[in-house]
DNA sequence: AGAGTATCTGAACAATGCTCAGATTATGAA
DNA sequence: TTCATAATCTGAGCATTGTTCAGATACTCT
C-alpha cells in the first residue's frame, strides 16, 4: 500500500475502489521501473490485495497496463492544455508562444515520463486510442493551435491542409528519438524553430 | 531448427556458429510474434540447442534481443540504400525522387516489419546505436540526400541547417504513429509532400 | 432476514529466465 | 602425437511469473 494508492481506503474485506487503486499503483510502478520490469503480483501486493483479486477487474495483466496507458494519454493532453494557459490572448505573439508551448509540453512530458510515454505509445496500447476522448482532445488541441497560427499568418495556405500530420509526426518522432538516445534533448528547440520557419514559407 | 537458422550447420556436439544462428532464429520469432511473446527456451529449441547454451554467447535474453535490434537497424539502412538505387543520376528530378524514396523506404520498412521496427527503437535497444556503424550509415544517407536536395535548390538556405532533425523526426514519428494506429498508412504520402513543400520555402 | 451476487483469498499449475555442476569437444603447447 | 586447458553444451533445478479455480467473505436487494 504505497503513496499512489492511499487515496482509496479499504473497508475490511472489500476494497473501496480496487480498480482505480490498481491503475494508480501500476502507473507508479511503471513510471519507476518501466513496463518490462513490473509484475502483477507486485502491484497487487503493494495495493494490499491478493494477485487473483486483479482478475475481477481486468481480464489480464495487459488490460490493466493498457488502462494505465489510456490514463497517461489523457494526462498528456491535460499537460498540453496547462502549458497553453501560460500564454493567453489572441495577439500574434501570444498565438506563436502558445503554439510552441504545446509542442514543447509534448516533448517535455516524454522526457520526464519516459516509461509512461513508452507504454502509452507501445504495442500494448496500439489501436487502443481510437475512439478515446483523450485522442480527440489531443487532436483538437493540435488543430486549434494550427488554426490560430494560420489566422495570424504564420502558416502559408499551401501547407495548411496537411500541417497537422507534419507537426504531430515531427514532435512525436523527436520525442521518441530523444528517448532512444538518438537525438539530444536540445534538438526539440531547433526542431520547433524549423517547424515555425518552414510552415511560414513564402506565404 | 527452422528455415532462418539452417544456413549454419551443426557439427555434432558443437554448433557451427551458434551466436549467428541464435540471432537469426530470434529475429524470425520476433518478426512473427513480437518481442513480448517469445521465450529464450523457444529460440534455443528451434535452433536445436539447450536453453543454457545461450548463456555462453549472450549474458542474458535482453542482450540477444538487443543484438537482433542492431542487425535490424543495419538492414533498415541497407533498405534505404537499395531504394535510392532506383533513381540514379544528378538531375533535379532524380534527386527529388531519390530523396522521397529514402523516406518512403523508412516508413515502408516499419509497416512491413512492425515487430522488428519496434524492437529496434524500443527500450531494449535504447542507447545501443550510439557508436554503431549502422547509425552513422543511416545518418550519412540522410545528410547526403539533404545535401543533394540543397544543391538542386529544393531546400532554402534558411532551413538547411536543421533539416536533418526535422526530416528524421517527421518520418520516424509518422512511422511510429502509423504503427500505433494513430495515423493511416497513406499519411506518409501527404507527409512527404508537406516536407518537400515546406523545405523549399520562399527560397 | 435471506437469497443471490460481487468481491477477495489461497493453493495450485505450467511456463519462464537463469544458475551450476558436470559431460563433451576443440585448441595449442610440449 | 599427447595431454592439459579452455571453450562449448547438457540436464537438473530454483525462484518468479501470469493465470485458474474452488471456496470463503461481504455487500445488495427484495
Amino acid at each position: 500500500m504505497t503513496l499512489a494508492a492511499e487515496k482509496v481506503q479499504k473497508s475490511g474485506y472489500h476494497h473501496g475502489d480496487l480498480e482505480a487503486a490498481l491503475i494508480a499503483q501500476a502507473r507508479e510502478l511503471v513510471s519507476l521501473e518501466g513496463v518490462d520490469h513490473i509484475s502483477l503480483r507486485d502491484i497487487a501486493a503493494k495495493v494490499g490485495v491478493s494477485p487473483s483479486a486483479v482478475y475481477h477487474h481486468f481480464p489480464d495483466k495487459n488490460s490493466l497496463l493498457s488502462a494505465v496507458g489510456n490514463a497517461v494519454f489523457d494526462d498528456l493532453a491535460t499537460e498540453q492544455e496547462r502549458a497553453m494557459k501560460n500564454f493567453p490572448g489572441k495577439s500574434a505573439t501570444a498565438v506563436r508562444k502558445r503554439f510552441r508551448a504545446v509542442g514543447l509540453a509534448y516533448f517535455t512530458f516524454a522526457m520526464e515520463n519516459p516509461h509512461l510515454f513508452r507504454l502509452c505509445f507501445g504495442p500494448l496500447c496500439a489501436g487502443s486510442h481510437e475512439d478515446e476522448k483523450a485522442n480527440n482532445r489531443a487532436w483538437q488541441i493540435l488543430v486549434t493551435g494550427i488554426d490560430e497560427m494560420f489566422a495570424v499568418g504564420e502558416i502559408s495556405s499551401k501547407v495548411r491542409p496537411n500541417a497537422e500530420i507534419l507537426i504531430w509526426s515531427a514532435v512525436h518522432g523527436a520525442s521518441m528519438l530523444a528517448l532512444d538516445g538518438l537525438l539530444p534533448e536540445e534538438a526539440i528547440y531547433v526542431l520547433l524553430d524549423s517547424i515555425e520557419l518552414t510552415l511560414k514559407g513564402s506565404k
